[in-house]
RNA sequence: CGGGACGUAGCGCAGCUUGGUAGCGCACUUGAUUUGGGAUCAAGGGGUCGCAGGUUCAAAUCCUGUCGUCCCGACCA
């Protein structure tokens, strides 16, 4: 490709609107523009660099015996109401309506869709296990896209779905597709971590999310320092604290003028954090719970969620506390009724606690649960933090921030008997399908990258997903030795096969120079008039400050032979 | 959806307080001089000031509404 043809508009300055590294470099390089809040178009550069990643995709996803389909985005509204999440999804699913007033959405993921096929396609045990995938764009409405390819409202997904006979069927698809994301992960160049996340309603030790390790990712993880646990902040827990019981004494109101908060509260009452019992009100569907934890804890609202079965969760401002006759700061359990309470596993280790009293500017002390109210649900809803010992050794809990780049998920029978996705075995008898799903996040991925590899001048790609493998630099536009060898470079670079751009631009080096660093072309050929009088040209890694001087004559062959290296790799 | 901010040329911004019909840097075009890390000089082109109402002799500027975008907060590839 020449570069006076190649359409990447670089920026000088960052455009005011990319907050993160990536989502910045790509809109500087040329890469990448926006069409509307959380919606992209991919320009050339970017583009190549995403049929990489999908190239790698595919070939590992083929290796595990994946068969590449398509499934449409626009989904009619029956096959999400029979599997029930045209309900569930909420606002995050873009629904549109067709021309006779028929309810359809733009595909968030393909579940219901797969299924349907397999349930039609499908009817012998001999056909199974299938394992199905696609890459394909997903629209999911975010109530905040943000961090440019990191969080849009459409972006590209690889989607695989397994169909076994079992749950032992279901584990080797399970660990085929670990073991594949592990690949494709690393021949993308990433850092990454596997860590257990959350399997949702589903439960058991279902599902992974893989995570490159990056200061801007959206997700906290923890890490044990001494053996190799990691998870989802969101998904882990511990063992209950359990203080020592002390003999109750009787329940008392007390004036604690001007404490809201827990701090204030404990202070006031010359007691520590732990001995105050947090009492906060959801809104959980249509109900409203009031939810117990530790006064030193905080609450994990993915595991509240799971724990009280709700599609919808979210705290309930003042207005409708006092509606209920409640107060924020004065909240507690002693006396509440006809509302349902969920209180973390550690709250019945305490005893002698503190809790508001349900009127402004009063707490109980001396509260003792089971005597002085009863959790209607008792599960662990707290959030473990950094800093704690690890579930399962003597070390402790260290938090790094990631990037989900991929998750893969147990389903088991959830969407086949939904969908009525049966087979007939051997004996003759119908049985659930039993399913797996397994995504990664194409764009996310090649944000992830950039995240992970870049200096002060721009991108630093990895060969693999670089755009282009080589860049060729005439430094004088006007010398005509100059740019016929760089011309003729380019030709036998073309026929050899490596990916070039030959920078013919009338421009002056300098501007070369920086819009090679800022697209992070992986090598980069300088042709000046000294080096070719000695006949020879500079070679340069994006990745290192050496520079390196091969003659003319062999630098095709020498340049070749790093690119199938680092292809390789 | 709550909270905060911003919409002026392709990008980055000033002008708005105190209304008088739009400017700077980069980018773009032409010419000349330059050519090893974002050149210099000269001459140009490009904007319904997000949109719609209102106030006024007069609105980028004041008022109202609306749309869009970004940031901070609660189950995501």
């Amino acid at each position: 490709m020449r570069a006076s043809k190649l359409y990447a508009p670089t920026l000088r300055e960052v455009p005011a609107e990319a907050e993160i590294i990536s989502h910045q470099l790509m809109l500087r390089a040329g890469m990448l523009r926006k069409v509307a809040a959380g919606i992209y178009t991919y320009l050339p550069l970017s583009w190549r660099t995403m049929k990489k990643i999908m190239d790698i995709i595919r070939e590992e996803m083929d290796a595990i015996d994946g068969q590449e389909l398509m499934m449409p985005a626009a989904l009619p509204a029956e096959l999400w109401q029979q599997s029930g999440r045209w309900q569930v999804y909420g606002d995050e699913l873009w629904r549109l309506k067709d021309r006779h007033g028929r309810d359809f959405c733009l595909g968030p993921t393909h579940e219901e869709c797969i299924t349907y096929h397999f349930k039609n396609d499908f009817r012998s045990y001999k056909q199974l296990p299938q394992r199905l995938y696609q890459i394909q764009t997903k629209f999911r409405d975010e109530r905040r896209p943000r961090f440019g390819l990191m969080r849009g409202r459409e972006f590209v997904m690889k989607d695989m779905y397994s169909f076994d006979l079992d749950e032992d069927g279901l584990n080797k698809s399970y660990q085929a597709a670990y073991d594949a994301y592990h690949r494709i992960f690393s021949r993308c160049g990433l850092r990454f971590r596997p860590v257990e996340a959350d399997p949702g309603a589903i439960g058991g030790n279902g599902s992974h999310e893989f995570m490159a390790l990056a200061d801007t990712g959206e997700c906290e993880v923890l890490f044990c320092n001494q053996c190799d646990y990691a998870a989802n902040i969101e998904f882990v827990s511990r063992e209950p604290e359990k203080a020592a019981m002390e003999e109750s004494k009787p329940l008392e109101k007390v004036a604690t003028p001007g404490a809201k908060t827990v701090e204030d509260v404990a202070q006031f009452l010359g007691v520590d954090r732990k001995q105050v019992i947090k009492t906060l009100c959801y809104q959980a569907d249509e109900e409203l719970v009031l939810v117990l934890v530790r006064g030193d804890r905080q609450i994990n609202e993915v595991k509240l969620q799971n724990a009280l079965g709700c599609f919808t969760l979210a705290m309930v401002n003042d207005d409708v506390l006092q509606e209920k006759g409640y107060f924020r700061g004065s909240m507690g359990p002693v006396g509440s009724k006809g509302i349902r309470m969920v209180a973390d596993l550690e709250v019945p280790y305490l005893s002698n606690a503190v809790c508001g009293a349900n009127e402004s500017g009063y707490h109980y002390i001396h509260v003792n649960p089971e005597r002085d109210f009863k959790a209607d649900i008792v599960a662990d809803i707290r959030l473990v933090e950094a800093g704690e010992q690890c579930p399962h050794c003597n070390g402790h809990l260290e938090s790094k921030r990631g990037i989900e780049v991929g998750q893969v998920f147990k389903l088991y029978t959830k969407y086949s008997q939904s969908m009525e996705a049966y087979y007939t075995d051997e004996t003759g008898e119908e049985k659930l399908a039993v399913m797996g799903c397994y995504g990664i996040g194409v764009g996310r991925t090649m944000a992830a990258v950039i995240e992970q590899s870049h200096d002060e001048n721009g991108i630093i790609w990895p060969m693999t997903i670089a755009p282009y493998h080589v860049v060729i630099i005439p430094v004088n536009d006007k010398e005509e030795i100059l740019m016929r060898t760089a011309e003729e470079l380019y030709d036998k670079f073309q026929k050899a096969g490596i990916e070039t751009v030959f920078d013919d631009r009338k421009e002056r080096p300098g501007v070369k120079f920086k819009d090679a660093d800022l697209i992070g072309y992986p090598l980069k050929i300088t042709i000046g008039k000294k080096g070719l009088e000695r006949g020879v040209v500079e070679l340069k890694r994006r990745d290192s400050e050496v520079m390196t001087e091969v003659p003319l004559s062999e630098i095709v062959a020498y340049v070749k032979a790093i690119v199938q290296k680092e292809l390789i790799k």
